[in-house]
Formats: structure tokens, C-alpha cells, sequence
DNA sequence: CGATTTATTGAAGAAACTCAACTCGAGTGG
DNA sequence: CCACTCGAGTTGAGTTTCTTCAATAAATCG
């Protein structure tokens, strides 16, 4: 029974754990926090003493410009800890929003900082997975730097889908994805009129269903090819069909 | 003396070091090497087994996408170790290349590894490096996303002003950046001819000076002002004017 | 010096944006 | 129960930003 602890369930996930590890992993204290949609997790600034485990929900990173417009950098599903790297930078540099209503597993920095030191193997896993949110937010910007609106948006659809399908939550190629087209809007830097647009001609061939606040890929070969998709940037610790 | 070995004047310059942590970093072998401008130095896919402080030069990571074209997603300069991520994420995600000619000093990730475990305080500052690479990641992707092409351009200038001035590459407002129209272009998701047009405008409204290898800044606070630039994102140990 | 990048310019076209109106569905309250 | 509101989605039309293509000037390099 490993799904007692949030940090378990996640970090058994990527190796197998010993008895000292697991144990170190229970006393890792958890307080778990419920957030309404839309609401604000943590604001640019801040100066956060704990990180937390999203264990339901989705919430995202994002930044407002001097238009007051807004970009979201990064999306977290199930299992990810959004600001993991405020255990070593004191300031927040990014706002973190709930997209819906979220359970929020809290653990301490302290705590986090001990079990690094005592088993490092750990605090080395912790670590990888803020370099693949690093490796996420190099491939956003490949995504919103260089592919047109179509492809752009084809890509997206296919890492929320790997990345849900990993985290459990896909299936027959359907994942949950509760997110307006305005928040679709703020993820690709495209305008919400064109995301409209843009999501109707990818229904028209037949590539994807989204609405309901789910995401249905029909065609996913067709899709990765329009994505110009390669999952590697992931650093999946195994391969994932996504369709399955 | 602590300049003979580059990642003491690395550490050094976050944190006081102790006797102990000051033999451990020596202890860590330093191989170095040459690299020519333009030349590749990691390849998208590559299993590094070690990684590089870059003690000369200016490199940078890229993708290429479906098209043929390049994004940059992060530019390093003096002191970056710009594939530190591979200590962790067994395959690069990226290419790396050498935009001037580099001096590269190697580290095994052996060696690294011990250093992290024997002294945490030391490794938990190679992973803050690494957060704050990712904290730069997010505002490029912001900057990509939502600024139009005068405001991204400066804020790109803000960025690498700082930073240069905070490595002790920059002087009165003017700091070593030897890049081309077509890098700037792929640095910020703009055609090459958009770039130079916008050049133009900066430098026709008395912002900056770009050319010869060297980025002068005339108009700081209009350049914030236009890029919309907060220095926050950058995670400064200390305070740092980049006129200075 | 010639050769080859790099920078610059003009002009036409495409992708995406803005604005504004309208539809639809899910509440909410009279 | 129905009218109303409010958020989300959709559509049309005109505009802007940026791109592409192609040609020329300037700078750099061997």
C-alpha cells in the first residue's frame, strides 16, 4: 500500500523504493488544502515556506504583461508539484492559479530539504522533476516561438494527452482537460478569436473533440504530424501509448 | 586564490565556502576544451556523461522544428553551465552550440554526483542554478508569447545586460553580444527582416546601440519601460545595475 | 582583393488581431 | 416555471503585425 503519502505514490513511480526510503517518504508531513476553480495559489513574490503536491485538479503557471494580458507557462495535472523550485528560490516568479477545483497536498520546505539530505537518491529524483519542467518550458517556447496557430495547438494537445495518459488519468485516447478556449488562448499566445478558429478546423479533419472539459484525439498520427510532436522532451521514464 | 578551478569562482560568488567544500570542488577534474563559433557541441539526443562550464564564449540551446527553422530557447554566457540538466535527464533534449568560440571546461557527472552527496549545500546551489534556468525559461516563454516585436527585443537587451553586468562582462552600459540579426531572429521567434527593422526603431528612439559584438544600452529606464522588464525572474543573489 | 556572410530596403501577401455582434447553455431569482 | 443574467463559444469584417521574396548594400574574412 504505497498511495498513503502523495511524495509515495509519485516517487514510486520513477524506482523502486527501500524500507528506509518509504519510511523517510511517511514522515514527510502533509496538509492538504482544497482551492475553488480560478482561484489564486500563490502570487508572484510570494515567499513560500512549503510546496505541494497537485493531487486533484488542474492549475497553472502564469504571468501577467504590461498590456494586461496574460501567459501561462506551465500546466499541472495529477501528481506534479508546481513550484517544487521554491524549495530553493525564495521568491515566487510566477503566479499559480487553480484552472478548477484542486486538492492541494502541502509539505513543508524544511521537511522536503531533510529528506533530501538523508537520501539523496530521492532529493536526486526530486530534482529531475524540476528539470523536466525545465526541458516542458523549452519545448513551450519552441511551440510558441516558431509554430503557427494549427500546429501549435495540435502540439499542445498531444503533450496533454502523453502526460495525462502517464499520469493515469487517459484513456482510448480521452483525457480530462477542463479548460476554456481563453485559457487555451493564454497557453498558445494566440488570440481567443483564433484558438476558436483554429480548434474548428482541427475538428473539421477530424483530428481531435474537445469540449466538456475533455479532449478526445481520434487521429493521433495524424496529430503528431501536425503537432511536429516528438515526446522525448517529456523524459518519459518509460514509453507511452497514449492511445491506449 | 580562487579562481583556479571554475566552479569555485562559480560557488564562490553565492556563498561563503568552507575549507572542506573549497577541496571537495578542486577535487572535482576539469578537462577542457575549444570550440569554434558555429560549431555544434551537443546534439538532441546525445547521453552526455558529463557537463560544462562555459569559461569563454557565448553558446546557446535550440530545437529545430518541422519546417527547417530554429528556435533558441536559452543564450549562456560566462560562469552558465548550460547542460547542467543532463546530471539528471539521461538524454538531451536539445542541441547545444557554440555562437562565438568557447572555451568549454568538462566535469564528469561522477564526480559531480559525489560532489552533491558529500556536500549537499553545494549541490542544492547546482540545482538552484538549474531552477533559475527554468525561471528564465518561463519568462521566455512569456516574452514569445506575448510581446510584440519592440518590447520582446528589449526585453531580450534588459536580460542579457543584467546577466552580462552580473558575470563582470559589462561596463557603462555596454556588455560583449556577439550575435547576428538571424540569432536575435531566432532568439525571439521573429523573421530576420522583422528584426532589423525593429533594430531600427530601437536605435531610431535613442534605446540602445547593437552591432560589432557589442550591445550598448543608452536609455535604460525607456528600455525597461518598453520590454517590460522586471529583473525579478533572474533570481539575483544581489542587487545589480547594469549601467553601472 | 574577391568571396561570402551579414545587413538593409521595398513591396506584396498571409497569419493573426481587434472589435463588435450574436448564440447558446447553465444557472439564478422573481 | 420562465425571464434574466452571465460566461463561454461563435461569426463577420476590417486592420495590424509580421512574413516572405527578392534584390541591393555593406561588412567581414581568407
Amino acid at each position: 500500500m504505497l498511495a498513503d503519502h502523495p511524495l509515495l505514490s509519485k516517487l514510486a513511480r520513477a524506482m523502486v523504493l527501500s524500507e528506509d526510503e518509504i519510511i523517510a517518504i511517511r514522515a514527510v508531513p502533509v496538509q492538504s488544502a482544497q482551492v475553488k476553480a480560478d482561484q489564486i495559489i500563490s502570487r508572484e513574490g510570494d515567499k513560500p515556506s512549503r510546496s505541494f503536491l497537485l493531487s486533484e485538479g488542474v492549475t497553472c503557471t502564469s504571468k501577467v504583461v504590461a498590456g494586461g494580458k496574460r501567459q501561462i507557462m506551465a500546466l499541472h495535472i495529477l501528481g506534479d508539484v508546481p513550484d517544487m523550485h521554491t524549495l530553493h528560490l525564495k521568491l515566487l516568479d510566477s503566479d499559480i492559479w487553480a484552472i478548477t477545483d484542486c486538492q492541494l497536498d502541502y509539505m513543508p520546505h524544511a521537511d522536503l530539504r531533510r529528506l533530501n539530505l538523508a537520501h539523496p537518491r530521492l532529493g536526486e529524483d526530486l530534482w529531475r522533476a524540476t528539470l523536466v519542467d525545465g526541458s516542458i518550458h523549452r519545448e513551450w517556447v519552441v511551440n510558441v516561438g516558431q509554430r503557427e496557430a494549427p500546429s501549435r495547438m495540435a502540439h499542445l494537445f498531444c503533450e496533454i494527452m502523453v502526460r495525462s495518459k502517464q499520469a493515469g488519468l487517459a484513456q482510448d485516447g480521452t483525457c480530462p482537460f477542463p479548460v476554456t478556449q481563453a485559457d487555451l488562448s493564454e497557453m498558445t499566445g494566440l488570440s481567443p478569436v483564433h484558438v476558436n478558429r483554429t480548434l474548428q478546423a482541427l475538428r473539421g479533419q477530424g483530428l481531435i473533440s474537445f469540449g466538456q472539459g475533455r479532449l478526445t484525439i481520434h487521429d493521433w498520427d495524424g496529430l503528431v504530424e501536425l503537432g511536429d510532436f516528438r515526446d522525448d522532451y517529456l523524459h518519459l521514464p518509460e514509453p507511452v501509448d497514449p492511445m491506449a
